[in-house]
RNA sequence: UGCCGCUUAGCUCAGUCGGUAGAGCAGCUGACUGUUAAUCAGCGGGUCGUAGGUUCGAGUCCUACAGCGGCAGCCA
């Protein structure tokens, strides 16, 4: 055995008539009078490989044991298939059964389930049609983003998980530490006395630490775990969630979103070119509207306005809103819904937030009252990528954080940057799990990922 | 964290007016010579989330708690 045999995904891709051997898990068996089916799934793609076994083939106690979930593997020759469903199949000649699996414990069946039964077995989901493609699809998704950033000359880095700086003072944040909360102790542990010798955390963002390494790389991009320790339970977030943080020295915020545009544009090409049969599969059993919608943002230019703009569109729109809309609020999902489903029905990227509420490291305008902020709203899920033209003046960063109040000394090395070289540059931050629910269309973030982390959740 | 909903067989669910438990699928046994969510026949399978309360009697009504889900906030 060795990587280097043949999956079931090649079998399919082979000439009738050679002998072969097939590894995998046992979605079905199906008998009749002198003959089986056995549908084996390796996970290598999305079609389960069916195998014939003729009576008299296998012996009876041997055939008994291939039941749905064991792991087998079957010599036999690739035949075309009577029948229709499959263009070819494997008439076995034998079996080897790796691993039984219990018919009347094993918790899988063929119809059925929810997702939220799923989860709770989420070590065996996979095994399954749906997380089959999920987790084959977030794989491509995964290489198809190192690849384009890799075509156009972006270095990885890959900032520190374990951090001593608050980022963006967003975000609640976990504590790293070696010190057992759980211990009564006469007093407390003060935090020179702790591992790091100060509070330290788990990261939030790589941002100001991409931004660092590209004043020297020019272009990077992140893509790592970050962690919220927000009491949030919603279909939408994660307490450990993977991002994408690109980072461009001497790029504008326009550069910025043409940077974002062709990102998403060329993630999904790839996935639409190499993950064609999950794709299918998604839109035909979990969003019907899947295809078309992934084809129209390959193919149409994302509208951009501001977010003055947006509010005026907002104001005249007629809508009954639940928040009432008015310059200086931060819209709010049925806001960014409205927009993207249903004034414009296609991706939309806004720009120029109040400053009030955006981050303290985005440029200025020369409005005084606006940044150079940009969030892309995509139809289904709202905020799909957020990113801005970042302060690179000195004197202007420095009033933004005294303004608010964060602690001047925390960000030395953030405002060496503007002391020593500074250049104007620009990122955006991607949510992995929240582009994969836009391109399967799952609709909840904890089925996109292996094994979820939120509130009171952290199974397996 | 707030509001709402759900919790009954391995899974998906039904359960009327409060009167002691039902279906489909899965499983098991058998039938069937090409099935593909196979089909057909039969069989087994339950502390109705937990703890209290009301009642002659609670799956059903009330309270608390737990778990799960939806929406909102926060955000990616």
């Amino acid at each position: 055995m060795d990587y280097r045999r043949t999956y079931i995904r090649d079998l399919f891709a082979q000439n009738p008539g050679q002998e072969v051997s097939a590894y995998g898990w046992v979605k079905t068996r199906r008998d009749s009078k002198g003959i089986s089916f056995v549908q084996v799934n390796d996970g290598s793609c999305f079609q389960d490989l069916q195998v014939v076994v003729d009576e008299g083939v296998i012996d009876e106690a041997t055939l008994k044991r291939i039941t749905t979930g064991a792991c087998v593997r079957f010599d036999g020759t690739l035949v075309e298939s009577p029948a229709a469903g499959q263009a070819v199949e494997l008439k076995a000649a034998g079996v080897e059964v790796y691993g039984e699996a219990d018919p009347a414990t094993y918790p899988l069946q063929k119809k059925g389930a929810s997702f939220e039964f799923l989860r709770e077995i989420a070590h065996l989901r996979v095994r399954g049609n749906t997380f089959g493609a999920v987790f084959r699809v977030r794989a491509e998704a995964s290489f198809a983003i190192h690849k384009f950033f890799n075509d156009r000359g972006f270095k990885n880095i890959h900032p520190p998980i374990i951090t001593a700086s608050d980022a963006e003072g967003a975000g609640a944040m976990f504590h790293v530490t070696t010190v057992d909360p759980f211990l009564a102790r006469p007093k407390p542990v003060s935090p020179e006395e702790d591992f790091f010798g100060k509070p330290s955390f788990l990261t939030v963002s790589g941002q100001l630490e991409a931004e660092t390494l590209a004043l020297g790389l020019t272009n990077v991009y992140t893509f790592g775990p970050t962690f919220r320790a927000e009491n949030s339970g919603t279909s939408r977030h994660l307490a450990e969630f993977w991002m994408v943080e690109p980072e461009q020295a001497f790029c504008s915020l326009e550069g910025n979103m043409n940077l974002a545009e062709e990102f998403l544009r060329t993630v999904i090409q790839h996935l639409l070119d190499k993950c064609s049969e999950d794709l299918d599969f998604f839109n035909k059993r979990i969003e019907p509207e899947l295809l078309s919608t992934l084809d129209h943002v390959v193919n149409s230019n994302f509208e951009r306005m501001t977010y003055t703009e947006a509010v005026g569109h907002l104001q005249s729109s007629g809508e009954s809103f639940e928040f009432p809309v008015e310059w200086g609020i931060d819209l709010q999902s049925e806001h960014e819904r409205w927009l993207t489903e249903q004034k414009v029905g296609r991706p939309v990227i806004l720009t120029d937030y109040p400053k009030d509420i955006k981050a303290f490291y985005m440029r200025m305008n020369e409005d005084g009252k606006t940044v150079r902020a940009m969030d892309v709203l995509a139809p289904r899920i709202g905020e799909i990528i957020g990113g801005s033209q970042r302060e690179e003046r000195l004197s202007k960063l420095e009033a933004r954080i005294h303004e608010m109040g964060l602690p001047m000394e925390a960000y030395w090395w953030y405002l060496d940057l503007r002391r020593f070289g500074s250049a104007p540059h620009s990122g955006f931050g991607l949510g992995f799990e929240r582009f994969l629910m836009y391109v399967t269309g799952m609709k909840n973030i904890r089925d996109v990922i292996p094994y979820h982390r939120a509130p009171g959740s952290a199974d397996f």
